[in-house]
DNA sequence: AGGACACATAAGCGGTCCTTTATATAGCAA
DNA sequence: TTGCTATATAAAGGACCGCTTATGTGTCCT
């Protein structure tokens, strides 16, 4: 009953996932344990370069909490090495989402609403709000 | 030589992306305007119901700017009525983007429907750092 | 025990985001 | 002109983010 709450939890965990996501670190992170699986903090840490500059070790520790957060990256320790991987399940899931939000799961929309405008003369320069 | 540059551009770009993706009012719009095609703010206004609350004009107004600059979305004013639009191929290459981030580009995942969720529920045993 | 290593946390700061309330601008109509 | 509609912008404040430097905690080794 009332499935809107489920979709509005829904939109909460998508925008903790964006939120995770948007930040060029992070993605590099991400990226890296995609490809590489399963790695130390350390090793990480080594192969984080973002500006062309590596990034600080607390840093990277403060971004993997973030990652943790919204349950993309987990982590296990063994001895005094923590592993992390990427929750590719939980990304993919992500991703789908966004596939649906837009085009629905139906895959198909014709969508033409005619645009009401009619031949108005030259429009002058057109201020939408686009630029300050 | 160096594709790392436009690689690091692409990194900052999706990050204006994610960005703007990364709120729940935001999300609001981008489905709307995904399944309704371009629409007039003051509709896409009266369908914006977020957590149980409609959004206030200015709001929608200052949301709208922020999709805007990640240009997700555009606008055209047409008398003084403002239509705006999801930038669809915009927001699919992103998908791809972040689909070939994790597995590379070699072999895109087709973003399969969702095989039923496996309880992993996190264990509290494990205090790699998660929570203070 | 002492020390080196792997990693997390604290404190602090400038910046951006999100929201509300109030006001301004642009176009249309009478 | 006045007034109404549609939309943008300003101002202000609280919250969170991203980063740095410094310090703490846990683990292994000798």
């Amino acid at each position: 009953m009332d499935e809107s709450i489920s979709t509005e939890r829904d939109y909460l965990d998508l925008k903790r996932t964006l939120r995770a996501l948007g930040d060029v670190v992070r993605l590099h992170i991400v990226e890296i344990l995609g490809r590489q699986g399963e790695m130390t903090v350390t090793d990480l840490t080594q192969q984080l370069v973002v500006g062309g500059r590596l990034v600080s070790q607390p840093l990277v520790s403060w971004h993997l909490t973030m990652l943790r957060r919204a349950t993309l990256v987990q982590t296990r320790r063994t001895g005094r090495l923590v592993y992390c991987t990427l929750d590719r399940e939980r990304y993919q899931a992500s991703l789908r989402m966004l596939s649906e939000l837009v085009v629905g799961p139906s895959q198909t929309l014709p969508l033409r609403p005619a645009p009401p405008v009619v031949g108005s003369a030259p429009s002058p320069a057109d201020r939408t709000g686009a630029r300050r």
